[in-house]
DNA sequence: TTTCGCGCTAACAAAATTGTTTAACACATA
DNA sequence: TATGTGTTAAACAATTTTGTTAGCGCGAAA
């Protein structure tokens, strides 16, 4: 019943929008998605948030009740992009060892070089909201197991023969994620330290995606380069 | 001179610590810390604050006048801390490359384990202050030239010697800094994924302490081990 | 044409949050 | 004793922020 009601609610966006010319909630969205992964939960203002919308701040509860419920929306349109990207992108493919975890670096660190804002946004719930710290791992539970279960094969075998050394999965998994994700957390700061970067950040994204998988297949790798 | 004044308050503070029976200035610093630390600067309440001092919230007004002061008073006790630690540790011994390296990463794993919440602190200046950023990187520029400089004499040996591969320093921080701080920083996340490390958390450290310390030995050395 | 529902505005209300003032008290010192 | 200084509680004020409501206009359907 949730899902016809949830069709029906569909439907009558779609009619909405040929009628309208602007579609204010996804307006609202929009400049939402912006505040929170901007200020973070605590420090967005909705008011803020309608007036980058060009809507009254009336709007934003007329659509979306309270902040949380906002809030809320955005973090699951945000998990479910990451969830469909890792989908696609990782599990499906035929790839040896190397390849696979070169794929999985390069492909997670696209992702956030195109979404540099997400891992403040998802912090900030890992760490201030206890309760919604479970919706998360409700979120991660979908697509990492599967991730792990192939990745344990793929080194089971390459540890046989000899081409890696045995490791803690854990660890790994941890290593690839602090790498590639840090970056991007303190990348004002690093603006600032190193000027090169901002000189050419696209140089420097391109050059530290490499560095991160040379990081990890040295740390691996029984035969390092 | 700012030496002088420096000391000049020291002893103001001890004298005031004499008279009064309960610091009440040290417990509103004590309190907000911990508000300001695992709330952030727009979640942390300076009601909250007071309460947990065990004040009325004007006590809070009257010693710093504004939620603002406070902050920055803690801000700056945890940017000295910092930088006399990093001081007195790593830069002052003589040591080879790896020693230097292992005891880096040692050190600086071992200061977030006694201070799990400051990297979020920090992180939060980082990016919701932009105009703040500056006073932490006036304090980095306090200590991290020294570190960078004593590293660079020492790779430069290294590398002719044999004893390890040219590298980018720049990269090389980074990735130090990443390993290190980031498993703190969503160490609630990791907690409900892998439940072990709440088992022995200190055990759990002390791997990771060497976990990152051997990731990085085995990116830079000529010779794996 | 009238009615109805919907998106919408603007003013309003409520709550939360920060900041101020006043008056009382303790205590040291002239 | 009188006076100045630092500390405190309690009430108050101001501001910010979130949330609500009454009603308007327009298009679709009766």
């Amino acid at each position: 019943m949730f899902a016809i009601s949830h069709l029906y609610f569909q439907l009558m966006k779609t009619e909405d929008i040929s009628t309208q010319p602007i579609d204010t909630e996804a307006q609202i969205l929009r400049a939402a998605e912006h505040e929170f992964i901007s200020k973070g939960f605590a420090g967005a203002r909705t008011t803020a948030i309608a007036q980058a919308a060009g809507v009254t701040h009336g709007m934003l509860h007329y659509y979306f009740r309270t902040k949380e419920k906002l809030f809320e929306k955005i973090l699951s349109e945000k998990m479910s992009l990451m969830k469909s990207l890792m989908q696609e992108s990782i599990i499906k493919s035929q790839l040896t060892l190397q390849e696979r975890i070169k794929r999985i670096i390069e492909v997670h660190f696209d992702f956030l070089a195109s979404n540099p804002g997400l891992p403040r946004f998802f912090l900030d719930e890992i760490i201030s909201k206890p309760e919604r710290l479970q919706l998360l791992i409700t979120g991660l539970k979908l697509y990492a197991p599967e991730i792990i279960r192939i990745l344990k094969q793929d080194f089971d075998s390459a540890v046989k023969e000899g081409i890696c050394r045995p490791i803690d999965l854990r660890m790994l998994l941890i290593d690839i994620i602090s790498l590639n994700v840090f970056p991007f957390l303190i990348s004002p700061l690093l603006q600032e330290i190193f000027p090169s970067i901002s000189e050419d950040r696209k140089a420097f994204i391109e050059a530290r995606k490499q560095e991160n998988f040379n990081t990890i297949w040295r740390k691996i790798s029984a035969n390092p380069i």
